[in-house]
DNA sequence: GACTTGTCTGCACACGTGTGCATATAGCGC
DNA sequence: GCGCTATATGCACACGTGTGCAGACAAGTC
């Protein structure tokens, strides 16, 4: 801050009027005659002027700083959710502030950066988030709200994907095709959004009588679906309904190094519809999130404006499928 | 904030001393007597206390607040570099505070944003942002920092991989190998970091009495390396060297389309290695940039604490050749 | 006129913290 | 004793803004 930045009583000199009114004036609530108003806006446009975030929070007590905790950026979904969070943040008033969580999953870091900035909610996005991680900023006061996933205790209000129906559509376009020998490749072990995800794709099979052939332990990576793919070729499946994108592209590549042909062979659907779905070595059939919908339904529970969410604890948002050339 | 926050005084009367010297005892550099600091300390840990932020920027006149200025996340290598570019600012006691810019290149709301926040300092990162938004903000009194690119015109620091000497990595690794007919890819033209890399790509050649076959221009995307590969073809080219890995992976699928094998018919090498260039459906030969070097001298860089930076204008960190199987 | 209501503006206090200044004590040299 | 320095603490002011309160003015109702 080495220039002197202009404040508002520089406004009010400027104008000629006080410095409550310039204050009053950038309150849309606030009296202010509407010339007068009009006058200070264009003036303080003219000067540079913008309240002074600091001291606004200071004196309101109210902070418009929301946490969001975050442990990587690898994978492009979380990428795109992200950036989608924060451009609706900033649109509705919010100061997104977000703090990674290194590999020691260390939370302690990010609750203090959070108290600091006086933060009251904290946001929980990726799955790599675990318990003990939502038990400290539970303990630590801060309000959890949860995008892309839930709590199984319903502790928390929360802005999902609808993952069932999601798994359903998928499980739904395979068997339609007339594949009957089915495998699963579950996302990492115990999440919420692994299970219920799965809990879609078994009701989806389970609609045209049928069992999956296999299930394979996964954690949403590429290589976990490479490694999958030798147990898939054993179990003679013909269909494989992926846990998310990145997996089904590790599962493709392991299956096309098996000498197995897609989808002639064997058929994959993915989750998620990240950008590389969309790249001619994958053009993968997948199941569509829909980000900006979640997106804006979530900005609306942190202000407090979504009446559905306040009596929900859980909202859903359904998913659709996006037909590319692998299923 | 609707559960009252500690503030310094509670801490204060619960130790038994004043508030000020609660305060020095979060200034490293103010006088404590040491078991006083310590008592002090582990009372603040145990009451949940943190230093009010926006009291400590409006009273020190100094704000932690760096503006990032990001166009999008899409781009794999920018969501790695801006992860741990604000990981490392948060651990230099920075408050990285991102502004993405839409479709329009609306740079107005970013600036009125990072004043609100007394952001004396922004960070441009990405490529795609242009010469009009760093003037808009050069114009705004903000001191403007460079990180992956630099300006022509050197009015700004800038830490930048050096692309100059990873182009030649690139060019010498095809040429050792035999290639002669090299294509290359450029990036988005007329950009600081496609000319400077295509001039390593051409210092390379050149080294060994080369010129490229055929120079296609780009834009950094998947689908200008897929719109490029027939271009190639056409030229007979047994090797290109691609701007990015996006546009390598691009050009790959196209080239493969059109049934040619590689490395067998035609070498490809990479630029950034983002994760997906060790899959096994591309293994791509890239160049990868020291992204964890690179943000530490700019973090340095921001702090005024690199003595070489503030002599240099623009900081070269050199890059490393990543061999795979595609050259 | 008296009273109410709505609109508009200024005064003055408060938010929680950093820090200059004054003061106190201890240690050391003379 | 005095003087100097280093260490340590408290007092009190200041940062820029939101807002309660009081007051002013206009318009309307009785």
């Amino acid at each position: 801050m080495v220039a002197r930045m202009v404040k508002a009583s520089d406004v009010a000199r400027a104008v000629g009027t006080s410095r409550s009114t310039v204050s009053r004036a950038f309150n849309p609530d606030a009296y202010v005659k509407p010339e007068l108003r009009m006058q200070i806006m264009t003036e303080a446009e003219r000067m540079g002027y913008q309240p002074n975030a600091f001291a606004r929070a200071l004196i309101s007590r109210r902070s418009p700083v929301v946490g969001i905790v975050l442990h990587d950026f690898s994978n492009p979904f979380h990428a795109e959710l992200y950036g989608e969070l924060t451009r609706q943040m900033h649109a509705a008033g919010l100061t997104p502030l977000t703090a990674q969580l290194g590999h020691d999953r260390n939370v302690a870091d990010a609750l203090s950066l959070f108290r600091k900035y006086q933060a009251e909610k904290v946001v929980l996005t990726s799955f790599a988030i675990n318990e003990d991680v939502m038990d400290a900023c539970l303990n630590s006061g801060l309000e959890v709200l949860l995008l892309n996933r839930a709590d199984s205790e319903q502790r928390t209000p929360a802005v999902c994907a609808d993952l069932t129906q999601g798994g359903h559509l998928a499980a739904e376009r395979v068997t339609r095709a007339g594949r009957s020998r089915v495998a699963i490749l579950d996302g990492l072990a115990g999440s919420w959004t692994a299970d219920t995800r799965a809990q879609g794709y078994l009701q989806g099979l389970a609609a045209h009588g049928l069992d999956p052939v296999l299930r394979i332990a996964g954690d949403y990576s590429y290589d976990a679906g490479k490694a999958a793919a030798e147990a898939v070729r054993g179990a003679r499946a013909d269909a494989v309904l992926c846990a998310n994108d990145l997996c089904a592209f590790g599962m493709m590549d392991g299956l096309r190094e098996l000498g197995l042909s897609i989808p002639d062979d064997i058929a994959i659907v993915g989750f998620d519809d990240v950008p590389m779905a969309a790249w001619s070595a994958y053009s993968l059939t997948t199941v569509r999130l829909p980000v900006m919908k979640m997106v804006s339904r979530f900005v609306e529970m942190i202000l407090g404006t979504d009446e559905e969410a306040a009596a929900a604890e859980v909202v859903l948002v359904p998913c659709r499928l996006v037909e590319r050339d692998t299923a």
